[in-house]
DNA sequence: AATGAATGAGTGTTCATTCAT
DNA sequence: AATGAATGAACACTCATTCAT
């Protein structure tokens, strides 16, 4: 075989255990079941994989470097947050990613969640996106010549608490909120995008 | 042994398997190593509890009941949500609810994520203190002469969402807020009671 | 289940690990095998040891052990090394010895083999018996007056390749001589006397 | 590539084997492990060899012919065994073969104290070597007009466990000793001399 | 001659659960 | 109510061997 099978053999493997992880949790997973899924003999993941950890710790880097990349590509795409039309693009780009992204963060919350973690994924994660965030932010303050909120890390618990984690529990509930209510996607996310605007941008705004 | 005995017992295990849980998560948790903290033979367990999983049950039985327990008195001691010092002793309670119990929510957490849970006992929690929630809030409103938002639908998605996510994301990640960031318990509070005052009462005022 | 047969159950899993063991090797060993030729659930071999390579260091211990032992008794029995039936004597307490632990030397022998130990269970055999010999010996040569050899090392040598060794061959191949060449327990035993006397004895009269 | 190639594949693979069976024995050795010291792919093993079994026939194929030849040329070069430069001659001819060939030597002990072994490499190299010794030895006896000793059988067992298997002790345990007791190579080979010497040569001539 | 990828059958070890007392 | 012993079913990981190129 050659070099192209192989790593569309390692994205199957990885794409089989990011469904099961996501579906049983990372320690409920058994590999047996990741190959099968996968179509490959339980061997090969210890061809491409040292263990079953590092399949997790390569999927949370994948997703690390997506929201980095995503986050570069919003920032781009939505040049003026505080309009309203800016608002929901970048909005728009949060929740197709935490809708997209949702097997693997569900994942990354759960591990997060175990107390023996002194970080975790998310706490990496909230860096970084908040951390990027508050740049955006500055940029916003400083276009309309206003002075920025001097307590950094205020800002920080706010936008981890009331803007990330929203946004994270969306993708973990969203399926079952809309099997339990009957929602479509659609509504569900209107739903969402005016409970967050209300809150969250009022947040920003009240400063 | 008397019944006492029996009771403190029971409880020694219930604490015990809290605590591994919310360390290595509900499938991580190994029954010897929850014997071996009870102080227990690991068979006595299986004479108190079917199985790991009852285990689970019974402390997921104790959490919801004791978040209703939690509702009544917060409703019964904060009459005047609305004030801004009913506001604070309401969010008090929660806060110290969510703190206290944090072990056990990170396990609802963690178990809620997994995507082959049709429904959850995150969402059980959800209804139960939105509801109630809803219920202070109509009072509130019927109390002013105002009208009650008429689509419930998104009244429950927001406070899902923005009300009660943030707080369980503040028992997850509690502690490691207050590790990487060198926070006393009572800086982060004050941080969040902040940033959840302004997004989540504003969201309900803007109603 | 009580204690007493905590032990047997526990002396059934050495004496099975000892047969196959010295079968096909430790390497070669499979857990599975030793449970079911002890008759036990392989879990429960789990139970009393911490792996299979604790197996093998208790098999050790014993042999060490037993080596102590049979030294006590065999200075105990034999007063007299260097008279004609003293050494006889002598002689048949360790040829006895090996014999009936050939299954167990063979593997300490085997394990003693492979160039990664730095040092090995037949080394700390030797020290042992050989320095035992040398006390022995020392009080021989006292009680007759005679000046005891300087050079220790020399000495330490001499035992342990024309002393120990042939008797740890003896354990190795008894069962492959006697098939070999038809010869029963009792002529090869002789035959083997004659050579050892002839070899062993000799060197240390010349000295 | 060309023949030349192959035959030095072939042979870096052997010389590998041989290390790494020396170091963890044949069970516990690897192909990856031999592959990769060997410097070629893992697969390539088993285009030169039918299975690692074969690689290690091979490595004792070689052995026996080695010691065949080792045989032939001693006998060449030392027509005086019974003089003493004859006897340091032979010695030393046999001293440098074992401690050159040290690794193999400790993996065929170590397979030949398999129980499992009927025959095993061992007593094979030792009819070998027995059988060349006794017709040397005939044939000095009939020089000096003696009668050669009748008992083959005791003559057999005493050249196995006086002569060969001390020889095969020092193969094993030459390192360690040389190890554990900051002896020089040299140091131990004379003591092993001394020893040798005054046991086997004596019960040669006690005959 | 040489290799990266793939596989079947293991292999030591774990673990929830049960039994006998 | 309590325990030491025992068990069946996994489970992560390994390894000799083969395939396709």
């Amino acid at each position: 075989m050659n070099k192209r099978d192989a790593v569309e053999t390692k994205a199957r493997i990885l794409s089989a255990a990011e469904d099961i992880f996501s579906e049983v949790g990372f320690d409920g997973a058994r590999v047996d079941d990741i190959a099968k899924d996968a179509g490959v003999n339980k061997a090969l993941i210890y061809y491409y994989f040292k263990s079953k950890n590092e399949i997790l710790e390569t999927l949370f880097s994948s997703l690390i470097e997506d929201v980095r990349k995503m986050l570069i590509e919003s920032m781009e795409r939505t040049p003026d947050v505080c309009g309203d039309d800016g608002y929901r693009a970048l909005f728009d780009v949060y929740i197709r990613f935490v809708s997209q992204k949702r097997k693997i963060i569900r994942v990354a919350v759960a591990e997060s969640a175990k107390m023996d973690a002194t970080s975790s994924i998310v706490m990496e994660l909230g860096n970084l996106i908040i951390n990027a965030e508050i740049e955006v932010l500055r940029k916003e303050y400083e276009k309309k010549g206003l002075h920025f909120p001097k307590d950094k890390q205020e800002l920080l618990v706010m936008e981890f608490f009331t803007g990330l984690t929203p946004f994270l529990s969306y993708a973990l509930y969203k399926d079952q909120w809309e099997n339990q209510y009957g929602l479509s996607e659609k509504a569900l996310q209107d739903y969402f995008y005016q409970a967050f605007k209300k809150a969250h941008l009022a947040a920003h705004l009240s400063e």
